[in-house]
DNA sequence: ACTCGTTTTAAACAAGTGTTTAAATGCGGA
DNA sequence: TCCGCATTTAAACACTTGTTTAAAACGAGT
């Protein structure tokens, strides 16, 4: 079937133009020019140019919310089984750990991070509000846990530690290799997986300050 | 003069909706029509579009990196003269707390933070290299002086934690009062100043956590 | 009052945008 | 073979973009 090609097709470079030139500054024409089928197809596939970015991203959130959440019940699940509360560690490595592997695990799916990752700080609200519905019951069962491991934690504190570590992720997801701080003068950046180990230790430490 | 009052309110109408709206989605016609002056004037004053974004970012830019670069300096003297190195905590502080408060000063300074704040993690180039070159010096005598509060830390590690800081630092620059999280189910999100002090507590914790 | 350089103005330019349309094409089932 | 439906195609739509231009308006110095 071309039918299933051209979609595909279609949504693979959108994913990529997205994520590296930026949804509004990704035209339909340059885009079906990369995925090699007519500009009009778009239209007829998909609807419109929004109808397209949003099956862009269910494609992949919706597994990877699946995977984070299997994950963050199964820490809670052991937790009971134990009789003691989860750690804050374990909590954070459940939603953290999945979110970076999923990124390392192709590049389309890194574009998608990095896409959903500068969504949060765009001034335009088209990709984060896509996102953040399909994310918000997932931040929240984050959130649930996370107050479980720390429940002496004042609320309203662990929400802005949360929204740190947001900040830390979003900025770890969108860093390209060659990263904000890679220039001369200073040292060279870290590899996936001591990044991965590096950011647990800081989040974890962050999280667990005292007051 | 009408000539300095046409280019101030270009300039502010242009920080506005540069950062509200984003550079590239701020077109000529919209922003010449908030500031009230015509549509030419822009590139009579100041050449082109990208010239007005250099225009608005060195005016503020040039002044807080001074008092950044004062902050630091004085922490560094203040350590030398006490013949003890820096603590984390007091360089932290050096940098954060002037860049949080110059937000905090005026509207306009606030939009230009969110601005900068934002340019960290788009895709497109404009702003951050309009930013960074002007912001390296200070990011570079930053790094140094954490390097002074912790120099048993290897330089990479050191390295990566900085840029968790600035991932951080730049999602709360850009946060507007109702940021990501603030949403049914969840806590209400900090004021000011205890936000600060939120933020200082969590990366101190971070940048001194142990290996 | 006149002149000259600065500033403002309205209009036009070429290029690019998402979307729509109607005709052409491809292809499996009767 | 021929019909009918799904898909593809090229063209056109109306609109927006940054920039340029040439004329008009302004304002201080003589």
């Amino acid at each position: 079937m071309t039918q299933i090609d051209t979609k595909t097709r279609i949504l693979d470079c959108a994913e990529q133009m997205f994520a590296r030139e930026g949804f509004h500054n990704t035209s339909l024409r340059k885009l079906t020019a990369l995925a090699e089928v007519n500009l009009a197809s778009v239209n007829y596939h998909f609807g419109s140019k929004e109808a397209l970015l949003q099956a862009v991203i269910e494609r992949r959130l919706l597994p990877l919310n699946t995977i984070r959440k299997n994950k963050i019940e199964q820490v809670l699940q052991q937790a009971r089984q134990s009789k003691m509360g989860p750690t804050a560690s374990e909590v954070l490595q459940a939603f953290i750990v999945p979110t970076l592997e999923f990124r390392h695990s192709s590049q389309g799916a890194k574009d998608f991070i990095s896409l959903i990752g500068r969504s949060l700080s765009e001034p335009d609200e088209t990709v984060r509000n896509c996102f953040m519905t399909l994310a918000m019951p997932n931040f929240q069962l984050f959130f649930a846990a996370l107050h479980q491991a720390l429940p002496k934690l004042p609320e309203e504190i662990l929400l802005a530690r949360v929204q740190f570590i947001m900040g830390t992720l979003s900025h770890v997801m969108c860093m390209s290799s060659s990263s904000l701080l890679n220039r001369p003068g200073l040292p060279t950046a870290l590899e996936h997986n001591e990044l991965v180990e590096q950011l647990l230790i800081f989040v974890q430490a962050g999280m667990e300050a005292p007051l």
